[in-house]
DNA sequence: GCTATGAATTAGAAATTCTAAGTCACAAGG
DNA sequence: CCTTGTGACTTAGAATTTCTAATTCATAGC
């Protein structure tokens, strides 16, 4: 028994497109431009011979028929996850090293991750630090920035915002796309928000997505 | 919330793989060469830093960890594969236009695919050929022989056996990649083994596998 | 209107994936 | 113990896919 399967790649671009009603941001997350994102899902639609999206001028919108297909598929990777992490030493059961930035610093309390719930068993003590270089090597596992920086092949993400001077300042964490959404990082993004507040859509600042 | 997902294809390749423990028994079912089956798995083991099989020199025997990461995985695609019948009119309520070979045709029932059950509901009236360009054309759907024909890109496998003058033969199966275990397909495949007789595997025909 | 934003569309570059051909280790059979 | 056949492995290069970069377009917000 084989299966039917449509291009997997194209699923996963209409996957993260769909969660943020966004192909630019969804190209952060999956650490490619726009336009291979809307390329992948327009491909994707051709195969299915159905429309997923409704495109405005500003954002999509998920037509009837990518609602219904959206759930099984989130569904999906969230299990080829989860099993990929049960069975992969890769990952699990290693501490990330993640590098924060000078600004970013000064708003995480003493000892971060110390004190935070169990942050201290998914992440090491930080280091500073604030060049994706590093993440590229392989020397750190990821950054956590006050501005979104220019992050060629990696994740790059608004995470939490912070208040810092009078405005709202999201804080970016950026890492290697394989290293986004693993158990360690969830446990770092939600950390991260409880500690600050909500995350706040990434609005306004007029930075160019790509480097 | 992203996700950490290997690469995709590597896990469509491993699936098949873990299926049929033969990486040449899984690039039929791919429509590609043992060699590039082997190549993704190899890949996916890498990026995993996990064996997922051990090879033997005539198959794969499943490590421990792949036989825990193959469940989820067969589940997973099993979904998406469901789910993308649902929303996707290219192929759900319509019926296979099948050729059938000259030879195998003496051995369907009259009027086939009339009187194998629900059968009909899935498939059309067939015609009789023999030629996969027929196929990749698009001008049929499927085709059904009895010998192993060289089908470069498409999906070719023994679905069923026949006794014929006096030893076993094979029912061959050859569509696109995008149609192999499609509910018709599934339809299809069982009924054909319901007419005849439990599939036997596909030893001793000194055929190459691809042309 | 003017500016900014995000999607669409290209051509061409880059990266991935596949094939083809040959190698190797072993099993089976004489 | 030699010969034959099988299936996995390896590699270079070809083919295909995917991505980028640049531009165009429609519209929202001012």
């Amino acid at each position: 028994m084989s299966h039917r399967l449509p291009p997997l790649n194209g699923l996963r671009a209409f996957e993260a497109s769909a969660r943020h009603l966004s192909f630019k941001t969804a190209a952060r997350e999956l650490g490619v431009t726009p336009g291979a994102v809307s390329q992948q899902v327009k491909n994707l639609e051709g195969t299915l011979e159905v429309n997923l999206f409704r495109r405005l001028p500003r954002g999509l919108l998920l037509t009837e028929v990518g609602s219904a297909y959206l759930p099984d598929l989130s569904r999906t990777f969230r299990i080829i996850s989860k099993s990929t992490e049960a069975i992969a030493p890769a990952l699990s059961n290693r501490k990330l090293q993640i590098g924060v930035g000078e600004k970013l610093s000064q708003y995480l309390p003493a000892n971060w991750p110390k004190g935070c719930g169990d942050l201290p068993s998914h992440i090491a003590n930080p280091i500073k630090a604030s060049d994706p270089e590093l993440v590229r090597s392989g020397e750190i596992d990821g950054l956590l920035l006050l501005k979104r920086i220019h992050t060629h092949g990696l994740s790059n993400e608004a995470v939490a915002s912070i208040h810092d001077q009078g405005m709202d300042r999201n804080v970016f964490f950026v890492c290697s796309i394989g290293l986004a959404g693993c158990s360690q990082s969830r446990a770092l993004v939600s950390s991260l928000v409880h500690t600050f507040s909500e995350p706040k859509s990434d609005l306004g600042s007029g930075n160019r997505e790509r480097d």
